[in-house]
DNA sequence: GGCTATCTTGAACGACTATTCCAAAACCAC
DNA sequence: GTGGTTTTGGAATAGTCGTTCAAGATAGCC
């Protein structure tokens, strides 16, 4: 019926996600997404609307390979101890490998969320919201199980969580020193322990 | 000798950081400083260098004016553990009073250190590890007194914290609800407790 | 083969950017 | 008042920004 596209959306999401990444929304311009993407000004238009668009795109397919998914996707005889570490050193070793240090995509981005963009906004708080959820369920069984404290909620546990892995993101970025993260996740797991031990 | 300078170099400060703070450095433009200083631009280049200059000195009195005063300037007989959580209890009274949820300065440029801004990257590490150490000193005191756990040393606890103050910081931002930062300094505290309770 | 619908292309758009420059104004020391 | 020095005001610069638009290219359907 007509012409077809001639690219991966996938593909083209992929390298628009490492610019954004690497220089921030504000400091990427068209003309970097043109030329990491390969694709025409004009076509980028035309499939992805414009910038704001684009990001947000790019932002869906960045949270559908989080690391969030290890914690919705674990057995449910997982050791939810561990799952959390696993979870937080996910974090650590990430950061470990990102050699540039451009840490997590969604915290730089709620960190940097200036101005009146009500539709990132809400994208964020919910995107946090439902990894508080997933949190909150993991440390419900932790609970269950005895292998996290009972002195606070699971809800309050897993905010708790959220903002301490937002806290790695960010020191992630600003010192990344492996020693340093890794006293972060030793000490932030600590909160975690039943009083008896 | 010559005509003085008609403004009051703090004063101008404070507008410029009232501005960098609600909109980011990349999204403040000269215009913006003009109006919110009142200062034309030749005035503001022929005062501050450029952009990036007068974004420093902002930060300089940011820095210099942040809640990290509070550690280091408390009378060595306080509470080192009532210190610390009147410290994070400060973040969150901020975040309260703070009805657009600007946030922290040093943590949303720290998440927001796009590109190869040398200068500022080492100025935000610097600053993180000159909390660390005010953070550290008193955690010594505080195990000593037997009000903080000694499984983990001063150096490692206080890095937990500076990291838990960005997470806070971010959550301020993103999430900002009571509630939830409020459940996230009483799991922050619970880290720091001794295990005999 | 023509028709239609889509995608691609590249130039062009106006608006905004940070910065520079220079004449005019304002002050101080003499 | 005068000379010297700095600030000031505002126009001007060169560049980049995100976005649009019209023409050309390519495919399937009748």
């Amino acid at each position: 019926m007509a012409r077809p596209q001639e690219f991966e959306v996938n593909d083209v999401l992929d390298h628009a996600m490492e610019v954004f990444w690497h220089k921030g929304f504000d400091d990427t311009s068209i003309q970097d997404l043109v030329d990491a993407t390969g694709l025409n000004r004009g076509s980028l238009y035309n499939a992805f609307g414009d910038k704001a668009h684009l990001f947000a795109d790019v932002m869906d397919r960045y949270r559908a390979h989080s690391l969030a998914r290890l914690l919705a996707t674990a057995p449910d005889d997982a050791s939810p101890r561990q799952l959390i570490l696993d979870f937080l050193q996910g974090l650590v070793d990430r950061a470990r490998c990102d050699t540039d240090h451009k840490g997590c995509l969604i915290t730089n981005t709620a960190a940097g969320l200036y101005g009146c963009n009500e539709h990132m906004s809400t994208w964020i708080r919910q995107t946090l919201i439902s990894l508080e959820d997933v949190l909150s369920n993991v440390i419900e069984r932790g609970q269950q199980r005895g292998e996290i404290t009972r002195q606070s909620s699971p809800r309050a546990l897993a905010r708790y969580l959220v903002s301490a892995a937002q806290g790695i993101n960010v020191m992630a970025r600003a010192k990344p020193c492996q020693d340093t993260l890794r006293d972060i996740v030793t000490n932030t797991m600590r909160a975690l322990e039943p009083q008896s031990s």
